[in-house]
DNA sequence: ATGAAACCTTGCGCCAGCGCAAATTTCGCC
DNA sequence: GGCGAAATTTGCGCTGGCGCAAGGTTTCAT
């Protein structure tokens, strides 16, 4: 898809990974096996690592960034589904049965990929304990999660999905910062808007009329909650 | 949760599963086992099965029936998640690695359940070849619904919802009549905006221009699409 | 038969949030 | 340091569909 260095690991530090909860209680042996295995890779922001529809001949491990789970609609209207911080598989097409990955995959900042042939998958599932559960455990937070944005979509007001938004994302990668909790990429209110089912002007006004409050401070590409307990408030009633 | 006879299968005629999609390719021995293993029980419309949140201690197929897949919000509304015809597996939490009930599983109609202590869902997925892999196409399936239902909600207007709905409903849940494509199970119009994130109110207003139209026929609890073509008209523009 | 409960229909008013449009700010780049 | 592209803000009018309310019909139990 997208351009970019492609190598294989020469030779990766593993204490990176021991702390990435998917692996941390493999072997280190394994763990080895694993990477000497893998390919590694950067793509700049906005690359699409893999598109809906694609046969799934790799899978991934975002060892890096952030990346934004996009399916787009025939007008070409996106929708954000997930997203998926560093750590985490992605493109496990395997893990539910399927010949092709049921969505794209678009980097919300530069980052970096570990990526496998599809047909180690059935491997590392059979060698090394731990690893399917691990995946399915991985599957069913996602589940998990695409009901609760179905249950959102169908039962809140725009002001209520756009705080439970929020909060979702600061809590999965916000940073700390002074005065307040920082999303860790940039994000744009049109992306705000793909991932709560509205319009970049209404998420634009919300913004506006919060940071009049004192709740969130925001640049361009940048937002900060500043008082979280606002946004629950908000995110209920 | 609910009353009903329970208890252990005696002797079921096993050509009844063979053209169930999960289980035809296994072995008739292998299907014995698995069979003898089994508990069966009838349900009446409208019972629980299963709750969200529940230690998921069994799993299920569903024999004969239908069962919608509900959850409801703080406030009480209810969101229906998927339709699950005869002949699939449910609450699966084991498959996608989790201990409880993701969501509460209520009969559309009188249905017929086989169910399996989850202690065993491991020793199936060892001993029988094919149950993991169909077990996941499962799962990878019902993902890919959710997705869908993501992007509805967050694109479509209530007219093409509601459409779509029918759509999916006469699909995979249709019986052919004179005249049109009944849905097989007792569906109120509360249901059809459970499903579709609208209002009674709404879904009756619509079905009623639609009847006017010709495009479907209803009374109480049966829907009847005379004209899938019309609807997937709508379903799109 | 009769009553009650469940389900369905329809009218009316209102408003959240979208669409459109235009102005402004910010950033990256030559 | 100035230009263009991208991102953001804000105003205004309109409407899809919700909320409320009232009345009708079907089904079922007794």
């Amino acid at each position: 898809m997208t351009e970019n260095t492609k190598k294989t690991l020469p030779r990766l530090d593993e204490s990176l990974l021991t702390h990435l909860p998917p692996f941390s209680k493999l072997e280190r042996r394994q763990i080895r096996i694993i990477l000497d295995q893998a390919s590694s890779r950067r793509y700049d922001e906005g690359a699409h690592i893999f598109e809906e529809g694609e046969t799934a001949e790799r899978f991934f491990m975002l060892l890096d960034g952030y990346v934004r789970v996009v399916r787009v609609t025939q007008t070409g209207e996106q929708v954000t589904a997930l997203h998926i911080p560093a750590g985490q598989l992605l493109g496990i097409a395997k893990a539910i049965g399927r010949e092709s990955y049921p969505a794209t995959a678009v980097t919300a900042t530069e980052s970096i990929v570990l990526s496998w042939p599809t047909r180690l998958w059935d491997t590392f599932v059979a060698d090394y304990d731990g690893f399917a559960t691990e995946t399915y455990k991985t599957v069913g937070h996602r589940v998990g999660e695409l009901n609760t944005r179905i249950v959102e979509l169908a039962t809140q007001q725009v002001e209520q999905r756009v705080a439970n938004a929020l909060l979702r994302l600061i809590s999965q990668t916000g940073r700390k910062v002074d005065d307040g909790i920082e999303i860790d990429f940039p994000i744009t209110r049109q992306d705000l808007s793909e991932l709560t089912a509205t319009t970049l002007h209404t998420v634009s006004r919300l913004l506006s009329r919060w940071e009049k409050e004192g709740i969130v401070e925001s640049k361009r590409k940048r937002i900060k909650v500043c008082d979280p307990h606002a946004l629950v408030e908000l995110a209920q009633s």
